[in-house]
DNA sequence: CAATTTTTTGAACATATATTCAAAAATAAA
DNA sequence: TTTATTTTTGAATATATGTTCAAAAAATTG
């Protein structure tokens, strides 16, 4: 990648950092291509310089976040830890990426509302993935005798709906920093499944 | 009340409940006062001698929800059950509620990006009712020996949360019925507070 | 039935914001 | 430094949708 193609590349990832931050507070629809440009000093119209459009933009920022929640999930199972420590940890990556990112709100809605065709689909593809790496990780710890029986697929969604609802309370001024946060939530869903 | 008033009353009421089946459906911002009336056989602009505004209309519909809610719990509260029943009761009610209204979605959300200044006021004040209700349930069933220790924020939280989240997942479509459904997570939740 | 009141309509209007684009500015290349 | 290329700008445009309003229709009343 020559050194111009990099300086693009920097703009398109800052310009996507910027409506993360600004969708992650206000919202998909409330947040304006005005906002997203002018946390970067830009004017609006400079942003159609790098992307195609909003939904482009959008479609893109969403992306990233699920890739890179991907890849925390995948680097924590290929540690060597037992079962339980290892959804723990799972769980506690997870709630500290979403409270950096303060990205659970759009990720959590339905995507159908956002997206429709091939942008759709690789949404929910990688959410699909994300989940299923959750939901294999439960049904490996039940077989090898860690956990409980139970019935993964629903207490996969326990677990996330747990873990993302954490953005609509969560406050930086409240007693607990997040990563002592996501220690006790991840110790109470646990529970769920130990024996 | 009149049979004059009662009719408006009632045609208030129909265009609440087509706003909350649509804003359940596609939020709040792509939901058009077009969709709102054209469900009732109506045109956008005789919405407008109902409700003075768009706002107007999504404030008394998400009152209306929030109320529902409260009064919901606060006849299973009222019922002569031990803890734990009466816990997994009031998360039963609430998770069908939930799926019969598709309320979840704008529930969910920080009001704080819908609403300011008394409305804001009024509506976290319901949503705080519900949120104590339940903290307060958990509290009494700790004294009283049901539970175990825990503390009654995260808890409830977690709760909530995975709660809510049911309307991003759930298909009437899948293998269970929505009571089947609610007795399922109430199930694995409560273990999260037994001893 | 005639007169009055309530309700609905549909077009006009207002507004917000996404998008386009020609020109200017900044940067890089020669 | 001159020329060519990339990037930014800001005004103009397009569009979608909330809101208003005078007139029509419907319902009610006497």
């Amino acid at each position: 990648m020559s050194l111009r193609e990099k300086k693009v590349a920097k703009r398109k990832k800052d310009l996507i950092m910027s409506a993360i931050a600004i969708i992650g507070e206000k919202g998909y629809h409330s947040t304006t291509m005005e906002e997203i440009a002018s946390k970067l000093l830009m004017t609006k119209g400079s942003i159609y310089y790098y992307f195609k459009d909003k939904q482009d933009l959008v479609y893109q920022s969403q992306k990233i976040l699920l890739e890179q929640s991907n890849e925390n999930i995948e680097e924590v199972l290929s540690e060597d830890l037992p079962y339980d420590e290892k959804l723990k940890k799972v769980m506690v990556v997870h709630i500290e990426y979403l409270i950096t990112e303060q990205s659970g709100f759009v990720m959590g809605t339905n995507p159908e509302q956002f997206f429709s065709g091939k942008q759709l689909e690789t949404i929910l593809m990688l959410r699909d993935r994300y989940g299923n790496y959750i939901k294999q990780l439960i049904a490996e710890g039940v077989k090898e005798g860690f956990f409980t029986e139970v019935d993964e697929k629903i207490v996969r969604n326990i677990i996330l709906g747990a873990m993302n609802w954490v953005v609509t309370w969560y406050s930086p001024n409240g007693p607990m920093d997040k990563t002592t946060l996501a220690k006790s939530i991840s110790n109470y869903l646990l529970k769920i499944v130990l024996k």
